[in-house]
DNA sequence: CTCCCGATTTGATTCAAATCAAGCCGGATC
DNA sequence: GATCCGGCTTGATTTGAATCAAATCGGGAG
């Protein structure tokens, strides 16, 4: 067997531990493609909890995949506000808002103890030059990143704290979906601080919340095991839980 | 004088007109592919106040570099939330939000009567194959958006209405002076209620708060025009002006 | 098993911003 | 100049979520 069908196979491998193909980087890709990408790669970097992958101002030196686990990234401003701006799990692309300057533009840490693969980047630029289809592919994941940017904004912007913890529980489910699995039971594998400040609020709300959509017979609680009993009706207060109504 | 030559001249001129060279996209191109690049721009496209460029759901045709004039972009909830996610002056890419999906993801509107170059989609992603400096610029170009909105994503979460526009009015001198205005006056193309909008906020509230801010010195009102008497004090409203102190 | 400590929940109170309701421009029209 | 109208400001009131304070839970160490 040559070379690089062992290298695909190598590839393969680690790619369907650690994310569905549709996801990672080398779709769409030829063996030998996939081949001179592998060699760049760094996988299965394990990362403990609370290790930050890469800290924000760092200089930008690789970009990551989520393999397994979940992490979250994080913005802080020059007075020490932070907000957390996005979980990531396995199949998603870390570090990107960075590249304009070559300088990470936020944090990033394990919120499990999660593997991912690091990619120099400095190298995938240079490969992207030879390759039409990676770069397509990862000018698709920078789109996709900034679509989903908006759509928090529109959250954050525009919603009262149930259709908050109802979008972000709709969406964790959908991304469970995404990725093969089953759509509940969600894990919040993040702590309530962390999604109380992504979601703009604070621990007490989100616990309240949590309470009343339970009561309501949505979902069941349990620690950080959140199932849920009724998909449509929590993509309805995901949207309808909105202050200011659409009247302009 | 060779064609490439008129081609090039023809091209900065537009660009003088149209932004900051830095900020458009034919930055380090030689004269040769910035000639290829300028066969493909639909130069100087005129949409007049509250005319659409692109509605959400559009196939995604082109995308567009702002010549002259101020627009903004937002997106549409399935159930008829609204939230503007950007204001755009001149070197302002809008599109880039769409490629993954191939179809837009957020609606751009003229604020006032604008000029925007076109640039078709396909043929400028065939382009990216051969000017790998190209290739470079556009993606910077969308990472630079992805931090940006992460930076709208802090102040959404963490600022308090004083914080929000603080941080509006020192972005929106800060952007002028990148494009070598003078920091002040600026001017607000938007009503007030694409303000409240942007901000997550309603417009009684944004009166009040200009108001305030005023009543400080800090800054004079005047309808759209707005003078930045001290804005160092309006850096750290910015910022100091946030609810939720940093313990978590 | 018991103690301890951080995380979470629950309850009472406060407060910033939304909502409701007039009033006030300033420019376009007649 | 008088009238109209949309956009903006101002004031009074309400309210959703923050804040403050305390109780409870659960897991790890001894």
């Amino acid at each position: 067997m040559p070379a690089t069908f062992r290298h695909l196979d190598d590839m393969q491998q680690a790619c369907s531990q650690c994310s569905l193909a549709r996801l990672c980087l080398p779709c769409g890709l030829g063996a030998d493609d996939v081949a001179r990408l592998e060699k760049l790669v760094d996988v299965g970097r394990k990362f403990a909890r609370n290790v930050p992958l890469f800290t924000q101002g760092d200089r930008l030196t690789a970009i990551y995949v989520v393999g397994s686990g979940a992490l979250k990234t994080s913005t802080m401003s020059a007075d020490g506000l932070e907000q957390i701006t996005g979980f990531h799990y396995p199949g998603d692309l870390l570090g990107l808002d960075g590249v304009a300057a070559m300088e990470h533009r936020c944090s990033a840490t394990a919120l499990e103890d999660s593997a991912v693969c690091r990619i120099p980047f400095e190298r995938l630029d240079a490969l992207l030059d030879d390759l039409p289809s990676l770069r397509r592919r990862l000018m698709r994941l920078m789109s996709q990143a900034l679509s989903e940017d908006d759509q928090l904004l529109l959250t954050l912007g525009r919603k009262n704290s149930e259709g908050r913890i109802a979008s972000l529980l709709v969406s964790l489910a959908s991304r469970r979906e995404m990725r093969g699995m089953s759509l509940s039971p969600v894990h919040l594998s993040m702590k309530r601080t962390d999604l109380a400040n992504y979601l703009g609020m604070r621990i007490e709300t989100v616990s309240r919340v949590l309470r009343r959509l339970q009561e309501s017979g949505i979902i069941c609680v349990h620690r950080s095991l959140v199932d849920i009993l009724d998909f449509d009706a929590l993509q309805t207060w995901s949207s309808c839980g909105a202050w200011v109504g659409d009247r302009e």
